[in-house]
DNA sequence: CTGAAAGCGCTAACAA
DNA sequence: TTGTTAGCGCTTTCAG
């Protein structure tokens, strides 16, 4: 059907342009990578020629000869609040240092290792491990590999690679504590995946703090990270025979869904029980939520993971962050005035 | 301080490999690239030598040649829960393919430039524009990069650059039926930014099917598509003179927002208001919300624009896709039992 | 300051 | 089937 419409744009080379600026292929080169190493005024000559062919460099050659890519990958599981907030920090914080974000997201652990292949063929700056699901095989894998890998809260991977994360135990301990303050006698603990590293560490520091002032914590495991675990969970408290006064979640998103969940059953937070979160979503600050949570620092667990990355060749060894979360006080554990039932206290001696 | 620890791993390459297993450079490659064309006897041979000396394909120097990256970018909005969503299926349907995505995130309009800039360099196999508050200037100038760009839930963009979208005024008009179905007899639109296409489309469709049913839809622009707009947007209502029967809100985002600012006035959805979100996110479908909605076939437009990024050769010209959504009816719109407001109807004729 | 030349690691004719 | 050869587009000595 008539002649070939040249749709294919002949890409322009620094040859091109060289040619036409009457200047060598190598000098074209400097201007676009070492300007301050040709004179004003070839470069000058050069840029027009540039701009009117539409020349633009290839990074990929470039990246062939320097060995270095400027792309950082990271490997995040494809849903879940929390890490769509985490790699959204990721990517701002790449865009600010030049660097782009190759991203591979998984559904099942299974994929993971099909994107560590591709990893490992695009010879990334430095790749991100997010998800505690990753399994340590992986991690091993990656260490041999010659890039810098960081593990984004996954504690347990610290001392295999190089790993950031929230303080976990402090966090939850924390919460404990404040809970204790409102006056709580018994607690819950609902937990995401119970051999997941962050869900032990969470409920640790929550079991360890509460144990000091006499309250056990029974864990419950919701079996995701997802709202509707959270949602199902609920009916294991609303079923028990002596209602705890508190709830702790493992998770921000397994919060809400338990939240739901017990209103569904006819209690109400804080009135009839108090809830606390982690992870800090920015819905927990949404009004028909307004959840008492552990903010994670994100922006500082980010950078962190990024400078880990950047500088990972004058350092030796693995190097372990660990930052710790602040508090946000919501409606979720704040004790009305007409919110009597923990003064119902049964006495203890 | 002793000698430098090898730290730096000498990277492996085929001639390596081919040094080690005694064969050719190009047997090396081929076994890798593509098998067939190679002995099963050598094949063994070469695959041992790499497996031992840990050969991994240079995917860049792949790219360099083949002038294909196998790589998608997508430059997406750094916030709103739409486009998190929006990306991981992009994400995944990539991967499915083979194909890897870089992620451009940006916060302000103003980087998108910067954003294009990498783009360009990478030579990518494709680009993703989404979001509206991407100009038009920067559409012609990825139009004549050479790269297929497809625009995403962009629909002016159509006739610039290939485009993919939901049908917005279709949609607004179902969910308007929906609500006429329910008895209303005055309404309002909640706007996100009142001059993107999006918001435009969806008001359209909107009072066009209320029109013809002889009811006004009034504006209100909430300044951007997040919750916290939402929640302000919540006063207008609750500050009008004579309340609408329902509300129409063009982003789901926005409706959890407007509908918890509702309530904090004390005007309760369905039972005071009905209300409508659009794009069907996750928590729509939330206990606390269970927002009627129309849902976006994500998955569908998803697999459409992939698919005319790998066919844009093939094909002159632009393509426009549209997919219709489908509604999701929430409690938000469901008149309950004792909900007996809307017959209070003022009579006309 | 600028040019010539040698690759970075791989693919793809073309020969053998 | 396998080897040889010539680049892909750029960076980077090394001369001039």
């Amino acid at each position: 059907m008539g002649e070939t419409v040249g749709k294919r744009v002949e890409s322009v080379t620094s040859h091109d342009v060289a040619a036409k600026a009457g200047v060598s292929q190598a000098t074209v080169a400097r201007v676009f990578s070492a300007p301050d190493k040709v004179a004003a005024n070839t470069q000058r000559r050069v840029r027009e020629a540039a701009e009117a062919m539409g020349y633009v460099p290839n990074a990929i050659a470039r990246s062939l000869k320097s060995q270095r890519t400027h792309i950082v990958g990271a490997v995040v599981p494809a849903d879940g609040e929390y890490w769509q907030s985490v790699l959204s920090a990721f990517s701002r914080a790449l865009a600010e240092r030049g660097e782009q974000l190759l991203l591979f997201s998984f559904d099942d652990a299974e994929h993971v290792s099909d994107a560590l292949d591709s990893v490992e063929q695009y010879r990334l700056d430095g790749l991100v491990l997010a998800s505690s699901t990753i399994g340590q095989e992986h991690l091993v894998r990656m260490r041999g590999s010659g890039l810098s890998v960081v593990a984004f809260n996954q504690p347990a991977a610290g001392g295999l690679v190089n790993s950031v994360s929230v303080d976990d135990e402090a966090g939850t301990s924390d919460l404990a504590r404040h809970l204790l303050a409102q006056g709580i006698n018994s607690a819950a603990f609902v937990g995401g995946v119970a051999d997941a590293s962050t869900d032990r560490s969470r409920y640790r520091g929550a079991a360890t703090t509460l144990a000091e002032a006499g309250i056990a914590l029974p864990y419950i495991e919701a079996g995701a990270y997802t709202y509707d675990a959270g949602y199902k969970a609920a009916t294991h408290i609303l079923e028990a025979n002596d209602r705890p006064d508190a709830v702790m979640v493992a998770s921000d998103e397994v919060a809400f869904g338990l939240h739901d969940g017990l209103r569904s059953g006819g209690i109400e937070a804080p009135h009839d029980i108090l809830i606390t979160g982690f992870d800090g979503l920015p819905q927990a600050a949404w009004a028909g939520y307004d959840l008492t949570t552990l903010v994670q620092p994100v922006r500082v667990l980010v950078d962190e993971a990024i400078a880990i990355i950047s500088n990972s060749d004058t350092h030796e060894g693995e190097q372990v962050r660990v930052a710790t979360g602040t508090i946000r006080h919501g409606r979720t554990t704040r004790r009305g005035i007409d919110d009597h039932h923990l003064s119902k206290r049964e006495d203890r001696p």
